[in-house]
DNA sequence: CTGAAAGCGCTAACAG
DNA sequence: CTGTTAGCGCTTTCAG
């Protein structure tokens, strides 16, 4: 019999048509030279008449290599996580490659399942976000497999992957150093309590380098829980009690957060405190001030964690390599230079009252 | 020979380790009951020892029913598409099926080439979120080539194709009440002028609802071209001309553009003007004002859409249903009535100025 | 209850 | 250059 797969052509179909073999039909659409030009002819025209396309699924199946690359990603809620899949959606794509895209939803145990499940599928490679805990059985997993994987953001060296993600240790502290720079002598870092390596760098970065510097900053530090909410009572509460000159919040929420405070209070930004935000975000060019910020190289991460991932696949490596990808900055107006602290027109409503 | 596929067990590993059949192996798996217990506990050892995992893509080779859901979306990188699909992503799995996503980039030219990439694949279906040109080809493609799917989100009613989408008229003329019950007599639509029919219906509805109700209501109408600072631009241009009490921002990116304006310019929120959002974001609760907007169903959206693919994969339906999704709406702080006008402790730092 | 056989849609090896 | 044969890893009769 010659079909069960409701109402589409198979190879048979068009070898059928064509009056030549399965095999013959197979080369023509895989570009192999050897087949009469006439045959070619009858082939095409054959998989014209009849729509056929190849499955690649049963393609692949009987290669024994499946042309599937595998993302797990912990949410794509956030505009991080989009615009790395999409990203490497298309690099895959070039490739010659599919991706299979899957969310872990910051829990470990999705993060395992869905790890095997790239494995049932038997991908080509994985590219992993790991969950916010630093646990990495995500990898750990992998690596017992003997699973070819890249891991990428939130990940701390690691010697059996190659890994990819922002510099933040660098990114942090340029900013302390432009902070300083800037005079400020009293800079707070807002973040999340949570277990998050990156947020951890961020911040020791940050205050290495101003020990470093030799600079002279008092620097405070305010970690809350999960909720916005709980972040924003924390922060009211900071400000009940003390003034710094600048605000460096270490993700890209809690800077919404930073903002929205300021204007309830009246404060001017950046006259009275100044910001910079970890993470940049399309709306950060839309509020007033317009905000400065880090802005994590995404583009290229993809790009470096599917390039090694790629030469993996193609060539097994003997060892992993970790890339450091710098990040930028894009200065807008919520950082002021306390010592020329020129004010712009629009600025310069309210006096500027020097804090202290 | 026994394995091609390095260093995974097949099923006839197991077989062989568990002295049965393969075929045996093959229904203890999928939990047919016609199976000696004894040899279900042999079967189920060997599994455990060499790590058995079915081949999920051979097993719906032979089965010739993909268990995979095919998603096209125009991007990723915004909140509302990442919402929708982490939400099928959660159905489809309860469901048996896993997800094949991809991103048209709003390009025409690739949402047909995913459309035939999924059929390539052998989707059981397919969840279409067209691309903003309203030219339907993904849908035309679908419907000509007899895949079963669901278009949703920015689609019009659709005779070939069930749909789902958020009631944008309903939606706009209850802003349209409101905003005439709170006693606004000017209010501004501002939208993009693309081709979007759901922008357009949003408009319409919004209009329709002030002539029905006979309020009496000034209602301007600024779109602009894609870039945000051309909107931007537009709007600064309109306010140095008009000033209306409520500025009804018909995209989420959109109501970005009111606030930062509104913050340069030094107007009050919402004592000199008030803001609506069509399309709620999370950064909205934490500007200041807080934006009052209204929120589309995205989870309904999802879970409409695919209760609907399931019932067409599993028993093809007649006719095809389009379904309207209610909107709900966040009132927080960003609109104001005109006739109590109560304003708020913070709110009272400048004086309301009524225009005109 | 079980396993041999057939085969999903495709490709690779090799004899012609 | 071409077609036959032999599978990829699995499931499904169906005869025993």
């Amino acid at each position: 019999m010659v079909s069960n797969n409701v109402g589409r052509a198979s190879i048979h179909h068009v070898a059928n048509r064509a009056g030549v073999s399965a095999a013959t039909v197979s080369k023509v659409l895989r570009g192999v030279k050897t087949v009469k030009p006439a045959n070619v002819e009858k082939v095409l025209a054959a998989v014209k008449e009849l729509d056929y396309r190849i499955d690649p699924l049963a393609s692949d199946l009987r290669r024994a290599k499946r042309r599937i690359i595998g993302v797990i990603i912990p949410e794509l809620e956030s505009e991080f996580f989009g615009r790395l899949t999409s990203r490497l959606e298309t690099l895959a794509e070039a490739a010659g490659y599919s991706l299979a895209i899957a969310t872990s939803q910051e829990s470990e145990e999705r993060e395992l399942k869905l790890v095997e499940r790239m494995h049932d599928w038997r991908v080509a490679g994985t590219i992993l976000a790991p969950v916010r805990s630093e646990r990495g059985l995500g990898a750990t997993a992998m690596k017992k497999i003997g699973m070819t994987a890249v891991l990428v953001d939130r990940v701390v060296a690691n010697d059996t992957f190659d890994t990819v993600t922002a510099d933040n240790a660098n990114a942090s502290a340029q900013i302390a150093r432009k902070l300083a720079e800037a005079g400020h002598k009293h800079v707070l870092l807002l973040g999340l309590n949570e277990v998050s390596k990156s947020l951890r760098t961020r911040i020791s970065a940050f205050r290495e380098e101003i020990e470093k510097s030799g600079a002279e900053m008092k620097v405070d530090l305010l970690l809350a829980e999960g909720p916005l909410d709980d972040l924003r009572q924390a922060f009211s509460n900071y400000l009940d009690e003390t003034r710094p000159t600048a605000v460096f919040s270490l993700f890209q929420r809690g800077t919404l957060v930073v903002l929205s405070e300021f204007r309830r209070r009246a404060i001017q930004c950046p006259q009275d405190i100044s910001v910079v935000g970890f993470d940049d975000a399309e709306w950060m060019q839309a509020t007033y001030p317009a905000v400065t910020a880090v802005v994590q190289p995404i583009r290229q991460i993809a790009e470096r964690a599917f390039e090694r991932l790629l030469l993996r696949i193609e060539t097994p490596q003997s060892f992993a390599v970790c890339q450091l990808q710098p990040c930028t900055f894009v200065e807008r107006e919520s950082l002021v230079d306390l010592k020329t602290a020129v004010l712009r027109p629009e600025q310069n409503r309210r006096r500027h009252n020097p804090p202290g």
